[in-house]
Formats: C-alpha cells, structure tokens, sequence
DNA sequence: AGCGCGCAATAGAACGTTGCAATGCGGCTG
DNA sequence: CAGCCGCATTGCAACGTTCTATTGCGCGCT
C-alpha cells in the first residue's frame, strides 16, 4: 500500500492565538461581562442598548470569534454533550437507531460522544469511563445483550446523568427504556403467514439471552392459539446465545439446511429477525426451493438491507428511527428537569411494530 | 403508542457534589498540585515518595475521583477528542469505516464526536461549527461527494486542526487523505469478468460528481485496450447525480430494466458500486435472468451486506476498515507533531483494492 | 434637597486542573 | 561552616467563561 507524500506544506505557522471574549471585549470596547450577555442573550440582555449589541456582535463575527466549550462548561456544568453507546455498530439494526438519535440530538443543539462496544464488557466500561470523565449530560445505550452490571445504573444514578436505553431494559427504576412491543411483533407475524394460508410453519426463535425472544415468541404461541392453530414442536428451533452481528445469518441456514435435509415438510419460515430471514433463504435457495413460490419467509426488524434484498423481505417494522428520536427526547427532558431542579421519572416505552408485506411471502399452495 | 410510566424514583437527590482533585488532596493530606502529579503521572512523579502515591491514589480510588475533562482541556488545550463527519450514514458504505475510525480512535484514547451531515452542505457546516465549538483536536471526514468549499480548508487550517477525508479528497495541501486505488480497482473489476470468458459486458459508470467515477472508468478502460476488448458504447450508462444513499441501487435497476427492454444482448454487468449492482440483480431476476448463470455481476467496494445478498456478490473490495484506520493514525500523528512542534505534511494515501470472488459471477456460456 | 428606581454596564470571584517557581530540608563538598 | 545540590512537596496563577453583586447615573416624587 504505498503512500506518496505531497510537498511540505507550511507547518504550524506559530501559535495560532485563540479568539477570546476578552478579545472581543475589547475590540468592541466594552467588558467581557457585558459581551457574554450579548452573546448569549442571557436575561440581562434586556437591559443592553442596541447600539452596544450591535457593536459586540460586529467585533465577534469580525474576529471569528467561537465561544470556548470546555470553558464555557467549567462555569455552567454544561457540556453539551450526550454518549451514544451502541453496542455493535457493524450490526444492521444499529444504523437506522443512530440516525434518529443523531438527528434528534441535533435538533436540540447537543452533540453525540459515539461509544462503540463491539459486544464487550470491558470495552463498555472503558467506554463508559471516558464518557463520563467527558462529562455527557446524558446516555443512550442501543443494545440487545444484556450483560450489564449494576455498576451502569449506580454510577449514572449517583452523578445523576439521565439515561435511556433502546431496545432493551434494566431493572429498577433508574433508566428509561424504548422497545418495541415484541408480542405485538410476533403476533402480527404469525398472523400475516396464517392468513396466507400456512399452516406449517416453521418458527425460529431469538437467543434465550435476547429480551426480544421470549415475547415475540409469546405474540406467536399466543396467536396460535386464538386460531387454534397447532405450532408443531418439531418446528419450532431456537437460536443459540452468539455475541456475533451476523450470527443470525448463519443460524437461519445452518438451521433451515437441517430441516430440509431431515425432509421436514413446511410452506413458511418466521425467522426471529431479519438476518436470520435472509440465511434461512439462502438455504431455501440453495436446496432449489423458491422463496416465496414454494416457501414464504418473514423476518422482523426492517433493516435497511431488508428492502434491497433478493427478493426483498417481508418483515415486522421497528420504527427504528423514531425510537432513537423518542430516546432523545426523553433524556433531554430529563437533563432538563435536572437543570430546573424539576421532579422527573423514567419512562418505558413500547413502540407499536408494523407488518411491512414485500416479496418473500405469498398465499400458500393450495395443495 | 402508549407509554407506561414507572413509579416515580427518587428524583435527583439534591445536588450530587462532584468529586474534585481538592477532594483527594485533603483526603489524602497532600495537596492539589502533589496529587495531580501522581495522578497524571507527569515528569515530576519520578520524585514523589512511592508511599505518597499510593496514599493518593487510594484516597482517588475510594472518592470514585475522576478527573474533569473540561477543567483538563481549559489548561492543556487537548480535548481528547476528535470530530468524524459522515456525510450520510445511511449509506453502508460508511459502517465499516466508522467501525475503523472507532477502533483506532479508541486505541488512541480519544473520543468521537459523530456528526453526519445527510449530504446536507448547510447541515455540514453547522457540524463543523459545533466541532469547532468543541475544539476538537482534529477532524475526520468521511465522504463522496465534493460540495465543500474553502471555508473548511481555511478554518481548519487556521486554527491548525489536523484533518483528513476518506473516500474524497481536497485541493490544496492542508488536507491529508485516504482514498482506494480506483483505477486498479476498475483493471481489477474488467479483468475477472474478462477471465471468465466475457465479451459483451454493461458498464454502470459513476455520477460525474462522485471523484471515485473517472479513475474507475479509466482502470477499466485501460485494462480493455490491453487485451483488445472493444466496449460497446450503447452498453455504458452513466448514473446521474443523486444525493441520496440508495440510488445507486435504483439507478442501476433502471438502466439494466432499460437495456433488457431494448433486448441489447450482454453476458455481464459491471456496476459501479455494489449497491447499484444489487439493483442490477433486481431487474435481471424479475425478467427471468439468472445471475451468474446467464448473466453475471459484479459490483465495488465489498459493503457489508454484499455477503448477504442472494446471490452473493462478487465485488471489488475497498479495505473500509483499514482505511478509517489509517485516517486515524495520520491524524493523530498531526497531532502529536503540532504539540511537540515539529514539521509535519500531509499525506494522501491510496489503498489497494482486493477482488472477492462470491456467487454472482460464472464463466460465460460457451454459446 | 434627599430618596428610590429603572437603566446600562462592569468588577470580580468562581469552575477544576496544571505546571512553573518556590520552599524546606537533610546531607555532601570545599 | 557556608554554600550547594537532590529530593519531596506545595503556593499560586492562569486557562475562558458566566453570574452575582455592585456602581454610576439621570429622573421623578415626596
């Protein structure tokens, strides 16, 4: 790999001084005091002439002048900042959840400190370490795995930083939460397939050490049940407990190759999310079975990559993006009511998921 | 969407009092200045009585002490943190790279501060105030497309703040970069499908405003003229110039809908970029064209998703890992070199792409 | 004439950390 | 025994803001 070297540039051309308020203060030729009012119309702005705010805000776009955060912070305890701790960023859920918190954030004129733990404890710590020395106002943590001491809640509890966490819940009652209603998921699943006229069904379930598993698999059973429908056992796997992004893909084949090699007979896979969806057909590919003609697949999630694939997937909708929205929203209410000395609780949301219908289902065979 | 509201906590209970140095000093009855020396373990630690250290970093340990960045950065003039501006982290190709930029930066000990512009010049610049603001110590920015002015170059350079761009580069020579190899990269596409035995092939070139679209038209371009391969002018398309991430795909749906339609023959399609050669995919499969068997694809840049697809793609990787990587190390070193004032240059680096062989290529049928 | 009041602006003390310059102290050298 | 040096520690100022308390000042009211 080589690298070829431009010219030298002028190097660091001496000590760039820094354009302070006192700077500004006195190009302007009035008093820091009065240029920090000016400049952030504090309360006693009211009582500036106009003439002076002109003055003061003429000399600071002059000199260029940007306030100083870390100074700015060390007075008013504010660092306008908020930590995004996602736990794997290479995991396609992840994406859609960031853009919503970022664009929340930037809304509210906070800026996100990005923490990625790559599913590892120590590196959560590490990472929550260095946010809080950053002092973040806030944190939001995108998560699915729960391997979170207490240490979490005490620490945040104790500098009271308002946290909330995404799809995923710690007990007690000192973190917010935005999940999606998985039983409604998992029933809105089953449903659409039961509709289209399957009948055996395959179900793959999440990880026993996912919290989304067990409800949606409740929607499901509890679906099942009120058609009477019968989820034949046999069918029925679960996923093994895997740190890896991508380890759904591989259980969805690995899975679905094994009961097609054991002649198992079924018209449909409801696969935990979508990840799983997509190794699940591509082992129905590969065994010559044609997705949706001859087996119908539905995934949950909605990842991007959901839309672009081959064919494109039927899945159970997280609002991913309005849940990292609503994330934000709920911590910055509750940094403000930190601020205005306000009582304030947590919260804990559940988001309504939506069947969104593509190309890997279809009404079952009428054989 | 309903939102259950837990039992009220304890709200934050009166003003939790930081822990300051102070603190530890008079816990440990030695003074502020003794106990930043030992903490920090500066220069003159070498002279500060083993027993005395450990007296203070003990108090440190039982306070739960942890230093005030803000406080640290008012008097070092180091913020420990370094600003990543994506322009759109809806496109996959940013995940891998974030991912790299992440590690290395952690290794680092710096801290990210997350900006995506969404292909937003107005939205980039208000990031780059707030970076600013911020006083990052330098400035990553990943990116495709060039609609940046001097404003970047001259503020940044002012105030000197190492910067560097992946995937994009600047004129001038105030900004390192790091790009992949695209001509080779285009040799590289050509030459498999040449080597398979193909002969009539589509091109889906770039959009002119992306920098990558020239040196990747011209790699193959040139590899053509080396073995003589003529290449049929009616089967090269240009995408247009679209700001949103996914075009790509729906441009490279159109123009192969297109060209089936107007019955154009061709054994192989070169995509640009791996999305635009998943859209590919879609339009051969829905006119009943099977890839690779009677068409092959293969695309550019190896996105994470690329391994998924059905079939899998067969693509040109660009080490996007690697890459954010390096940025990361270029700048730090900038950094490093400006605190210890020494002479330091840019440098532009390009990387060596790597071929991937998957699923969506075969050699071409003898017909 | 004296008082209070609204207006316009400012002085000055923090915020928590760092690093230079200074201090005290024993022991060694000339 | 004066002077000096190495060791162990500390006082103090500064970093750039913000905010409370304060100062003038002119005007109308008693």
């Amino acid at each position: 790999m080589p690298a070829e070297e431009s010219r030298p540039v002028k190097p660091h051309s001496g000590k760039v001084k820094m354009v302070t308020m006192r700077d500004v203060a006195q190009a302007s030729g009035f008093s820091p005091a009065t240029v920090s009012i000016v400049l952030n119309n504090a309360p006693l702005a009211r009582y500036i002439a106009p003439a002076t705010k002109k003055r003061i805000e003429d000399a600071a776009k002059k000199l260029g002048y940007r306030p100083n955060a870390m100074a700015r912070f060390l007075r008013s305890k504010r660092s306008q900042t908020v930590g995004v701790m996602i736990f794997d960023i290479t995991d396609p859920f992840c994406t859609p959840v960031l853009r919503g918190i970022e664009n929340a954030l930037y809304q509210s004129s906070y800026v996100p400190i990005f923490a990625d733990a790559h599913n590892q404890k120590s590196r959560f710590e590490r990472y929550l370490e260095m946010l809080l020395e950053h002092h973040v106002e806030a944190l939001i943590v995108v998560a699915n795995w729960l391997f979170v001491d207490i240490q979490l809640l005490a620490d945040l509890s104790k500098r009271n930083i308002t946290a909330a966490t995404i799809g995923w819940e710690v007990p007690g009652d000192s973190v917010s939460s935005v999940m999606v209603d998985n039983e409604a998921g998992g029933r809105l699943a089953l449903e659409h397939l039961y509709h289209l006229g399957h009948r055996k069904i395959v179900v793959i379930r999440g990880p026993k050490m996912l919290i989304d598993s067990a409800p949606r698999w409740k929607g499901t059973q509890k679906f099942a049940h009120s058609v009477g429908l019968e989820i034949d056992p046999s069918l029925v796997v679960q996923l093994p407990d895997e740190l890896e992004a991508n380890s759904g893909f591989e259980g969805g084949y690995r899975f679905t190759e094994e009961l097609l090699e054991r002649k198992k007979k079924f018209t449909a896979v409801l696969a935990f999310d979508d990840l799983t969806a997509l190794g699940a057909i591509r082992a129905l590919n590969k065994a010559g079975v044609k997705v949706p003609e001859q087996c119908s697949v539905v995934g949950f999630d909605d990842v991007p990559l959901s839309a672009l694939a081959a064919p494109s997937l039927t899945t159970v909708r997280q609002p991913l993006e309005a849940m990292g929205n609503l994330a934000v929203n709920i911590v910055v209410e509750g940094i403000n009511a930190g601020i205005e000395e306000r009582d304030w609780s947590i919260s804990r949301h559940k988001m309504t998921p939506e069947l969104v219908i593509r190309d890997s289902t279809k009404a079952a065979a009428q054989s």
